[in-house]
DNA sequence: TTGAAAGCGCTAACAT
DNA sequence: ATGTTAGCGCTTTCAA
């Protein structure tokens, strides 16, 4: 069913039935009429391989999103998608896994839909001018900055929070409530990601209280899943090593590490504070409520909108914004006793 | 950026650039790594609108997802994706919001993307058969049935569970433990999906108790919402109806309502048992650990893929399977006193 | 107001 | 082994 079928079906030519199609005033309502009810008999729905290939332009916004189902990034689409209708385009989304080569899938997504511009979320953070080369759009990095690329500032753009500060500043908050014996529940301290970025922050914040990094203490999960972080934690448990405090790097893996704590026989608080980062909707709802920084989800979408349209339509050029966390209480932090 | 630049730039023509590119056996090495170098050079990707359109058909299995951040959908298109890719097709992924008509999106899909077949998760129960026309693909409902429309069996796929038949299985371990006021919590008595379908199962299962339904006790959020969830229950405690049990209808509104019987000073289980469908990965982990109906969701995307793979390669017609959900017992149930 | 025809970038015959 | 060329379905001049 091909818009030429449309067109024998109704007696005019393909040209008619096309402007019909994208609401050209220049059809008269009889060809219409005539027309639209083709379309609703035959259930004729547009190639739009076939009209994306000839538009000289789309209004598509492409978001590629590494992690398919991290709830962090739930709200942050959510938003994101809000803002880019609101300005009149479309977003695409596209999904990839993590072994996936980000950059490549954004340039097919760049080419395959004509996208006038792309936010990555959630990518790596080592990306190369060579790589980078091949996205000939303007891109906006969210939730991610280059911090061990070798890419220079003025080649792209990004929103994010300061991990390696915010990570220090969730463990000044268990330090001033004096825990000086503070356990790390992460990926990996190597992952050249925000895992690694945060590793570093609790580091620099018990190296400012003078304390000693225990490897004992570090808990490395290699995978941010929550049976991998509940499994992490029991271990930690068994081995003996006392703590009074736990830093985890993501609000998801917080939760699996609270249960695996109660399971162990420790109360939260009373026997074990914990503390993390992101702020998803889920962990609200945990007894007692987390404790995390919260990441503006809502915010870090729509800015990344904002900075990306301001480049689309030639307003200012690249630039990198610093989101804050902010602290909520939750009741999985008291004093260490 | 075309084939055809990097057609001039190494000196070939379209075709054998097309030929490297598409892995054809027919080309010297020594232009193959010439062209190769020549798309690495100019960044060249392929426009995929282009591709598509002219090839005969694709290996694409479509899946359309109604209800972006819904985490029991989460572990099924993970199956579904691996079960697509062991068979040697791709899997497409669509999402649509609410008030999308899943039919036409899946349409426009299957006709953009050459789709060999289509998976619709989550979607309405009301489709009629004029509706349905427009898709001249194999298609397969996951997660749910043609419950409420018109549609005749024969006329397309599914895999889901007896929501009302599940329902009243979670509502009679309840009854079993002696529960006699119990309350249910869902998102709306009449929404001709699985909310109206489960609550039909409790309705059924007082019944066959010969408990007289008390509408006091049937709190409706109108949406799935984690936080309307949470603001039904509490509204239900004030209320002061006393109930010793809840049944929920999905398991992420239950984790709402236990935090909202939290607060509201209940103990779980011992002052309000609570009983969910659905066995999401979050609800191992809270405390206690939620005794739900577990979907069987690996089973449910591998099986849609099956039946839909069947039918694609003509090797068997439409077929409709039940699943059947497991009993988690968790903490959160425990005798009437 | 309508139709004819060119061309978007690509693949796959068909030639050579 | 490589080139030439005819479309894929659509939009959009340009003509009528």
């Amino acid at each position: 069913m091909t818009i030429k079928n449309v067109a024998e079906y109704c007696g005019v030519s393909v040209s008619t039935v096309s402007r019909v199609l994208n609401d050209h005033p220049d059809v008269s309502e009889a060809v219409r009429a005539r027309v639209m009810a083709a379309v609703q008999e035959l259930h004729y729905v547009p190639n739009s391989s076939a009209r994306d290939l000839v538009r000289p332009q789309s209004d598509a916004i492409g978001l590629v999103v590494r992690g398919v189902g991290n709830p962090f990034f739930t709200a942050v689409i959510r938003a994101a998608e809000q803002a880019v209708n609101r300005a009149g385009y479309t977003l695409v989304l596209h999904q990839i896994h993590t072994e996936e080569n980000e950059l490549l899938a954004a340039a097919s997504l760049a080419r395959a839909k004509k996208l006038r511009g792309l936010i990555l979320l959630g990518g790596c953070f080592d990306y190369t001018p060579e790589q980078t080369a091949a996205l000939d759009i303007p891109y906006v990095c969210c939730s991610f900055t280059n911090s061990f690329g070798s890419l220079g500032n003025t080649d792209y753009s990004s929103v994010s929070i300061d991990d390696q500060a915010e990570a220090r500043r969730a463990v000044e908050v268990l330090l001033r409530k004096g825990h000086r014996r503070i356990a790390v529940l992460l990926d990996s301290i190597r992952d050249h990601s925000i895992s690694e970025l945060r590793y570093r922050g609790y580091c620099q914040a018990l190296g400012d209280h003078g304390i000693r990094l225990d490897p004992a203490l570090v808990a490395e999960t290699g995978d941010f899943d929550m049976a991998a972080a509940y499994d992490s934690v029991r271990r930690l448990l068994e081995r003996k090593t006392d703590f009074t405090a736990l830093f985890v790097i993501a609000d998801s893996m917080a939760i699996a590490a609270m249960k695996a704590l109660h399971d162990g026989g420790r109360r939260i608080p009373e026997d074990c504070s914990i503390i993390a980062i992101d702020g998803i909707e889920m962990s609200t709802y945990t007894v007692p409520t987390l404790t995390t920084l919260i990441q503006p989800q809502d915010e870090m979408g729509e800015e990344a909108v904002r900075i990306l349209l301001d480049m689309v339509e030639g307003r200012a050029g690249n630039r990198h914004v610093r989101l804050h966390t902010t602290l909520r209480a939750g009741g999985s932090v008291c004093r260490a006793n």
